[in-house]
This record gives structure tokens, sequence and C-alpha cells, in this order.
RNA sequence: GUGAGCGUAGCUCAGCUGGUAGAGCAUCGGUCUGUGGCACCGAGGGUCGCGGGUUCAAACCCCGUCGCUCACCCCA
């Protein structure tokens, strides 16, 4: 958990507002999306055994009736039910508490008499009367013990408590799911949608990565899968890096491949990989089962003249997978984009096919990422849209790409209060104040004391508070019609009637 | 999920073999009631992350726990 504060926050929304103003110009629209979701919607769209939803999400139930929800995380997130006698009982007492309230709730109608729900209902019941029967301290019963457990953690889950919610590991899902219950499809042409916020994974925090971390983003829905899309939202990408000033920004490009020709070529290189098993990790064995091109992602020094040697999917592409990539270069080329190709670049998320692309910077170490995208024309239908709407985009990492602008001294910035303004006296206040508001209403940033100081404090105060100018206005001024002005820098001063202070403070902003 | 390191004032840290909690910076006030940065003087600010244990006595030793940082895994 973190928070980010003042000067840090200014670079922060500097950042926002580059993306808002360069993505307005490309014709995106900021669409503001609810920071958590159905479970369901992420496991169908990210991934079943993809590692965010496998073990990443923050979710939880939102129960019909509270007491049950918390039972049931205490029965199912137990640590280790088996572990001693007391622990056992404890733990039986729980389960007895959920079997009775669940009963209660539901003869109170507080909790629908689904079939699912008397199931489980059922299930508990019995599981609980073979619980009580059982000891840890016989061995066989130990085991008897366990599969009760087992079945109750299942029964818990069948049972509908409420709605399964998550916060938003990432957004694309939501911007889908948004597109799809609205209708946009009837809207003329591709649409554009950025958006901008928080998201949220479950791990282990470390150099630039967040449990809640943020992201900016961009998608591009709609009938249209034309490589020009792809070069040109990839081209947006490069405006907005460039408008904040990054450095050292390198685009790598790959083609991953469609459900025709993606099978046949991961079939291909877990028949290599099996060839070469025994040279390989204990990670990347494991992948050759699980997920064969994420071997390809390994940066074990001893893999890689290994993983050389495998075959690229960029020469395993069905027709029209190569036509589309080699279309999509020559896009990049029309712009005079430079880019590298990276046959290893594959994506962690199901929904991926055909393009993917990635920005690195500089100055963060092994997670220099700081932008990763891809098409993904089948996750619309996926979710429940028409077959032919087709998808790309991309999320920016803001934690990366922020500390990666620090990193290259884009971190201070300077004091935004152009006017201390030092009154003395009763009258003189009744003055600042109307000066206050006709300084700020012309757009200057005005520091305006709100109990009298004296005067040495008072200039003080405005030295460190960075002021560019103070104002003074005290009695001498008052009767003079004028204010004195001076510049804390070298200390200079002068008097000036009101019209000329503005013009003044005008030109001392853009001198 | 795994491994390592660190938690003492707002910040950076000191605190020896257990014996009443310290410094610098910052903040506030004073010297200084019409002119800032400096200097000097003074003040406020701490359940030593939290809980338990050992001890006459714990910031210090032991156990647990929470948090932070870094790395692994993976990714943005």
């Amino acid at each position: 958990m973190r928070d980010i504060l003042p000067p840090e926050s200014a670079l922060w929304n500097r950042v926002d507002q580059a993306a808002r103003d360069v993505f307005g110009t490309f014709g995106f629209a900021e669409i503001r999306l609810p920071i958590f979701e159905q479970t369901e919607l992420f496991a169908r769209s990210v991934g079943q055994e993809t590692d965010i939803v496998s073990k990443e999400m923050y979710s939880f139930v939102d129960n019909a009736v509270p007491q049950l929800g918390f039972l049931a995380n205490i029965i199912t997130e137990w640590p280790d039910p088996l572990k001693d006698d007391e622990q056992f009982e404890a733990y039986q007492r729980y389960v007895k508490d959920f079997v009775s309230g669940l009963e209660r709730a539901m003869a109170a109608d507080e909790l629908s008499k689904s079939p699912a729900n008397k199931n489980a209902l059922q299930n508990l019941k019995d599981r609980f009367e073979t619980l009580s029967g059982t000891s840890l301290r016989v061995e066989q019963s130990k085991e008897l013990a366990k599969n009760c457990v087992s079945a109750i953690y299942l029964a818990i889950r069948v049972a509908e408590l409420g709605d399964y919610l998550t916060l938003r590991p990432e957004a694309t899902a939501s911007v889908v799911r948004a597109y799809i219950e609205h209708g946009m499809q009837v809207q003329p042409g591709n649409v554009k949608l950025y958006y901008m916020g928080p998201m949220f994974r479950r791990e282990r925090p470390q150099k630039g990565r967040y449990r809640q971390f943020y992201q900016i983003g961009a998608e591009v829905l709609g009938p249209s899968d034309a490589p020009g899309i792809d070069a040109e939202i990839i081209e947006m990408l490069l405006a907005f890096f460039d408008r904040v000033k990054l450095k050292g920004a390198a685009l790598s490009i790959n083609s991953i491949g469609c459900k025709q020709c993606r099978p046949a070529y991961i079939e291909k290189l877990r028949a290599e990989l099996e060839k070469v098993r025994e040279q390989l990790g204990a990670d990347s064995q494991r992948r050759i089962e699980t997920n064969p091109l994420r071997v390809l992602d390994s940066k074990l020094e001893h893999e890689q003249a290994i993983i050389e040697k495998l075959p690229r999917i960029a020469e395993n592409l069905c027709a029209e997978c190569r036509a589309h990539y080699e279309e999509v270069k020559r896009q990049l080329g029309l712009r005079g984009i430079a880019y590298q190709e990276n046959w290893r670049l594959v994506r962690g998320l199901d929904y991926y096919m055909r393009t993917t692309f990635e920005i690195t910077a500089t100055g963060l170490g092994s997670q220099n990422a700081v932008c990763g995208g891809g098409r993904y024309d089948g996750l619309v239908e996926l979710l429940g849209g028409q077959a032919t709407t087709k998808g790309i985009g991309f999320a920016i990492g803001t934690d990366r790409l922020v500390l990666s602008l620090q990193e290259q001294g884009a971190g201070e910035t300077p004091g935004g209060l152009d006017v201390y303004l030092a009154w003395f006296g009763a009258a003189a206040q009744t003055a600042a104040i109307g000066l206050a508001r006709r300084l700020r209403d012309a757009g200057f940033v005005v520091e305006l004391p709100a109990a009298e100081m004296k005067f040495g404090k008072s200039l003080g105060l405005a030295d460190r508070l960075k002021a560019r100018h103070a104002v003074i206005l005290g009695d001498n001024e008052l009767a003079a019609g004028v204010v004195a002005v001076k510049r804390l820098s070298d200390g200079s001063q002068q008097k000036l009637a009101e019209a000329e202070l503005f013009s003044y403070l005008r030109a001392e902003r853009n001198p």
C-alpha cells in the first residue's frame, strides 16, 4: 500500500494529461470503468490457467447474508484445519455455525432456495456428521477428516451466497464488457476508447510493482482488423512517450498467430522441447505441458542457446496471419516507426492473437517493460458479443513509467506559487481578500495568510513556501492606493497600482 | 507462493555486554511591531511496528505477528 504525495503527484498528473491530450488527437475518448467486476468476467477473458486468475486476483463474495460470507471465508481460508485437536474442534464449531446459519437464512428467505443451495446444505450436513465422528488421534480418521474438509470447501463454493466480485487486475475485459453491454457495435467505424486508473494484483511488491498499481490503456473495437489500426495505435503510443519525454523507449513486435495456426505451432514447439527437456530448468520443464510459449520468455542464461534453435512462430503462421503481420510491418514503415522484431515476445494473457508488442524503457532493471499490448480478435465473441468484432489495445504501467521518468530526472517541478499576499492590519485584510480573489480569477496561484503575522515572519514564510513574489499590503500602501511587490529571488521591490501589478505578474510569468 | 533484509521523533539515523529515549535536519516560538534566506536561544514532538515470553529491569535477548524494501516466480 502506498500513497502518492506532492510533489510527485504533479508528475503523475502530467503523465495523465499527456495521455488525454495525445489520445484525444487520435480520436480516442475516455471510458470510466468500475473498479470491481464479476469474477467470472476476468476468469473467462484473461484465462483460467493464467497466473493472474489462478493466484493474483483480489476476489470476495458480496454476501446476501454477511455473517455467512464471513464464516465461509474463515472455513475456506483456514490455514490447516487438521493441525491439532484444538484447531480441529474450533474448525468444527465454525462449520456447525455455518450450517445452522445457512438453514436459518434459507428458512427466512434471505437466501435463495435454489437447487445449488439445497445441495450445498445437504452435502454440508452429511460431511459435518462424518467430521464429528472423526478424531485426529486415529490415523485413518485423519484421512477421512481431510476428505470431509475438501468436500466442505466444495459445498461452500457451490452455495450461492452472493455475487463473486473481483478488484480488476486489468481493464481490457471491462472495456469489452462495456462495449457489448452498451451496444457500441452500432457506432460508426471502430470505437476508440482510453482509460486510466488503479488495477489490483495479489503479489509481493518490489521495485516498480505494487499490489495496487496504475495503468493507462487504450482499445480499438469494431468490425475492422486492418493492419493500419495496429500501426496507428503503436504510433499513438510512441507519440505519448515522446510527449512525456521518456528516453530510450524501444518497440518490440511479434505475431503469435491465431486459432488456426497457433495450436499446430504449439505442438511443434512442444515436440522440439521434449527433445531437449533434460537440458531445461524446472520451470521450463513444467511449462512444456502447461504453456510451451512461455518457455520462450525464459531469461535463464543456460537455456538461451537452446531456445534460439527452437522453431519460430513467424515461420509457422497461416497465410492470413502472415499477410497481416507483413502489412503491420509495412504500415509501421509508412509511419517511420523503428521496431525490433522479437520472435520470443509472447503474452501472459490468453486472449491475445496475431500482433503483440511491448515498449521497454531504461532504468527499470529486469522490470523494464513499460507497456504491453496486442490484438485480441476473439475476445468480444468470447464475452458474448458479435463474432465479427475485432479488438486491439495496450496498457501502460504508469508506476514504471513514472519511475523511469524520475530516474531520467523529470521528477522536480518548480513551485507554482506566484504570489504570497502579505497583509498587515484589519483594513488591509479586507483589501487583500478582494485582491486575492481577482488574482486567482486571473489564474495566478495565491497564498493569503489566514491570520495576521509579524512582518518578518510573513516574508520568511513567503520565502520558505517558495513564492515567486511577495505582495505587501499595509497601511502605507492602502493610503497610497498601491501595493508593494517584491521579487523574492533578488529582493527587488516596487510600488504598483493594481492594473500594473497584473501586467507585471503576467510578464514575470512569461519572460 | 518462495527467499533475504529492515521497522527507534515528520525525515535521516545513533543508542555498547539488558539499567530512566538521543542527535542532526524539519516544525513552532523568541532575539526581531514595515522587509525573507543567516545566526543565536528555547519549545513541542516517541505505546522504540504490534502481541506474548525471559528478567528485579527489555529499544536491546527469545517466540509469534503485521508492515515495508529487495529478489525469485510472473507480469504492466
